[in-house]
DNA sequence: GGCAAACGTAACATCTTCGTAACATAAAGG
DNA sequence: CCTTTATGTTACGAAGATGTTACGTTTGCC
């Protein structure tokens, strides 16, 4: 679960690419669905931090969309965000009588549409995802981008911080390679696998005495285990 | 200072009586103004809970009113929202970026409204104001937009002092390029992320002994740490 | 123990990213 | 109007980061 995830329900494709790039562009992670039955499924599978939902779309309508989510105790506490063609105000009153957290008219400027996405995020997140990862001697700061041993900031570049990350976020599962090669180099990698096990042995050199935390799965891949 | 008191600015004799009926309905205590100065007055003098507020008002405009209520620094943490007469985007960007925390169009649905006076007051929390910033030698006063390095004023620009704002704000925080012009920069560029160095650049020369609190976090962005 | 596959390590060339300066243009101020 | 200041853009070099290759080492298995 990426907590930094936003998931974009527009049939539109213009309009969709336009969110996209915008959202992106405001540094966040976009997925995107263009119909109602898919936005559930994706919902469910990647639990995004923000749905930005448009009323008419495919299938499922927006509004049920957003019932069903309210309805799921694992989706429920997700904000959402209805995206509503212009000024139709029953819509708009009844799309927060849903349980949704706020609404963006088209057509929209950009600059509003972050700052609605930032103010729904500011107060529906208790700011629990983002804290430090602690252990023994050994402290990440996600926000700050910093990572500590003993006391020292150690220096790691953004690939190593990255996959620091990503280890320590599915903390105790195996990931292969591939899965890390995809999570951590986001564009398509055409990459040699190896490049990963280098990348490791710089994090764990300057992990220091941490090194051995990160476990190597003969065969496999990695896995971090405090 | 009633703690449920909401003023309400609003020429319009209908629309005023429109306002006042429904949000008593809802609970709150209100008192009015019909005009920018009056408005102003009975801000300071009972310092309301919140302001609902017509841009288009005789004498001071809405948004001056707005303006002039976040300088203060009394008024300063009173949530204002915006009523404007039609969806005139330039007007919502402005009016949020005046501090605003929000905005109604008419012709609004009173369910609506209440729902948006609740929903700010919920989230308008008991923050502290904006007190001047000030480790060691360096000292930054966001009311008076002033900043000294060492006891001398430094001659920072408009947008250098956004700049060194947004980054003293999320002290500790990594903010990408784009996160920084999106913040920073009202409108939204097309590459030109440099443009975010040229001026970090020259935020740090002014800043002189301590240039290098603003950390280059390569790959990722810039951060302040003090 | 012998073997092969998997992994660790080091070195290197290449590519990115950032800082810097210089320039061009827009805005502000008299 | 002209001058000054602020702002955005471009170019380029240095420093750093990245991916790859080659080779050494370990592991599991027979």
């Amino acid at each position: 679960m990426s907590d930094n995830l936003i998931l974009v329900v527009e049939d539109d494709p213009d309009i969709l690419q336009l969110l996209t790039y915008n959202i992106r562009s405001a540094g966040y992670e976009v997925i995107t669905a263009t119909e109602g039955n898919s936005a559930l499924a994706i919902v469910r599978q990647y639990l995004p931090r923000l749905v930005l939902l448009d009323l008419m779309i495919p299938g499922i309508s927006g509004f049920d969309v957003c019932k069903e989510l309210k309805r799921g105790s694992e989706t429920r506490k997700i904000p959402v965000i209805m995206l509503t063609a212009k000024g139709d105000e029953v819509d708009r009153v009844v799309g927060l009588e849903l349980g949704a957290d706020d609404y963006v008219v088209k057509p929209f400027s950009p600059r509003e549409l972050i700052l609605r996405i930032a103010a729904v995020l500011r107060r529906s997140s208790p700011e629990e995802v983002d804290k430090p990862w602690v252990r023994e001697g050994l402290s990440v700061d996600f926000q700050a981008h910093r990572a500590e041993v003993d006391g020292a900031e150690i220096a790691l570049t953004a690939t190593e911080f990255k996959l620091l990350t990503e280890l320590l976020r599915n903390s105790g599962k195996v990931q292969t390679r591939d899965q890390l090669l995809n999570k951590v180099w986001t564009y398509q990698f055409e990459g040699y696998a190896r490049t990963v096990d280098t990348h490791i042995r710089r994090l764990r050199q300057k992990l220091g005495p941490y090194a051995d935390w990160i476990k190597t799965i003969r065969g496999v891949g990695y896995k971090f285990q405090g």
